[in-house]
DNA sequence: ATCGAATGTGCGCAGTGTCAACATGGGGTT
DNA sequence: AACCCCATGTTGACACTGCGCACATTCGAT
């Protein structure tokens, strides 16, 4: 049969496609990024890669390790959107206050990536029950307590996006701005103010507040984390 | 045919069941508690309830109805746990203090019920994409600032979670504890903390924490909101 | 007693995840 | 350069799902 299908992102010359675990994550993605989690389709994701649905049994053991792949690369879109941030604002001249601006905006992107992408945000939390979202490498050796201000059990490594906030509250123990008592769980405290700013404001009833009512809401989350911690 | 099904929990006498609706949402419940959003199957449920899978289209249009149910069991359910967890401890003399304890208390119960029913907690807040968990019942008429503590498009009547968190918070006005200008958004910033951090210990990485960590680290993100309010 | 509206049944359709058996051809060995 | 192996794709089938349609049964008003 001589059928050359419409070779979406990346041809494929013949029999092999060369690169279908590339094309079906992307194809994954993309479905993800306008319907969710719900919207990835072992069986569409394949076609719409020219490709016959069982192909994808050669890249992924089952639809979930399809579903992880889309995860990861949200987790990586996630961690850019909060870098550009980042780097958007200009740095304070205080070493102090610098700090405490890249926590703010580390924050502010997370938020931010969630309202750009909400598709790809739910897909990253989501369909757990059983091990997933950042879980999954690495048992936890949790024995509590290692002094230092990383838990264990902590998505450290691999997460950027948790990394970028980990790393602004170190600096602001070290430049004297946050007692070190108060660090402890400061990470995850944060982490979790924005994630639940997020949520609320994405899969509520607030989510039809016109933005700026949002933004006010996101605002005023930050700085009660800032200020509680 | 003589076929008396095993009728699971209120029987049914003959052709007709009696109470149907109930039958099959505490089934579907069941399933949810079980393992979340996803158990929620409606030949499934049917069958539990010892009937053909179609009946269940004379008591729901279609299966998100039937989730939709089940997530408003859970909600009530939800409520029941903070309003358990407000009772529980004894109250303070001072009202102010009160007040603080009630907002407390109402937040612990939040967390809480994550933890006792994480399958119902993961189903009442699940597959949005368009309009759902608490959304729903009325457009929001949003036009900005009542003036009032009340923002517009929040779920107030018929959100009783909600509300426990928002008189708590109406209480510190009046009593002096939390100044006028800091109550607008703080309802939903309380909120955000208690869900961000049901989520995150729940669905990550950090949910594999040993409990009394958890248990720290909520105490921690409770008094953060609560100072940073 | 009768008849219509609720309510429940069976069957079928489209679509899904997954498995088993078979086809293809690119790359390393000779 | 010829050869064969095995990673990669393909077809077909099974069990399951949500849902619509036509039909059966029964409850409650008349």
């Amino acid at each position: 049969m001589a059928s050359e299908q419409a070779a979406g992102t990346s041809g494929r010359r013949g029999y092999h496609h060369g690169d279908l675990r590339n094309a079906l994550t992307e194809a994954a993605v993309e479905r993800a990024r306008a319907g969710g989690p719900q919207a990835i389709v072992l069986r569409e994701t394949a076609r719409a890669s020219g490709v016959s649905s069982t192909a994808a049994y050669r890249h992924f053991a089952n639809h979930h390790e399809l579903v992880v792949a889309v995860k990861d690369r949200g987790l990586a879109m996630l961690a850019a959107t909060m870098r550009a941030e980042l780097a958007a604002g200009e740095p304070c001249p205080d070493p102090g206050d610098e700090a405490l601006r890249r926590l703010r905006a580390a924050g502010l992107g997370y938020v931010r990536f969630a309202f750009a992408e909400p598709g790809l945000f739910r897909t990253i939390f989501h369909g757990v029950t059983e091990g997933d979202p950042m879980i999954g490498r690495r048992q936890a050796a949790a024995a509590a307590g290692d002094g230092e201000g990383h838990l264990p059990g902590t998505p450290d490594e691999s997460e950027e996006s948790y990394t970028l906030m980990s790393q602004a509250l170190d600096e602001l123990v070290v430049l004297g701005r946050l007692p070190a008592e108060r660090r402890k769980y400061s990470d995850v405290v944060m982490w979790s103010a924005v994630h639940g700013l997020s949520v609320l404001l994405l899969d509520t009833e607030l989510a039809h507040l016109p933005d700026e009512i949002k933004a006010d809401i996101v605002r005023r989350g930050i700085d009660v984390a800032l200020n509680g911690l």
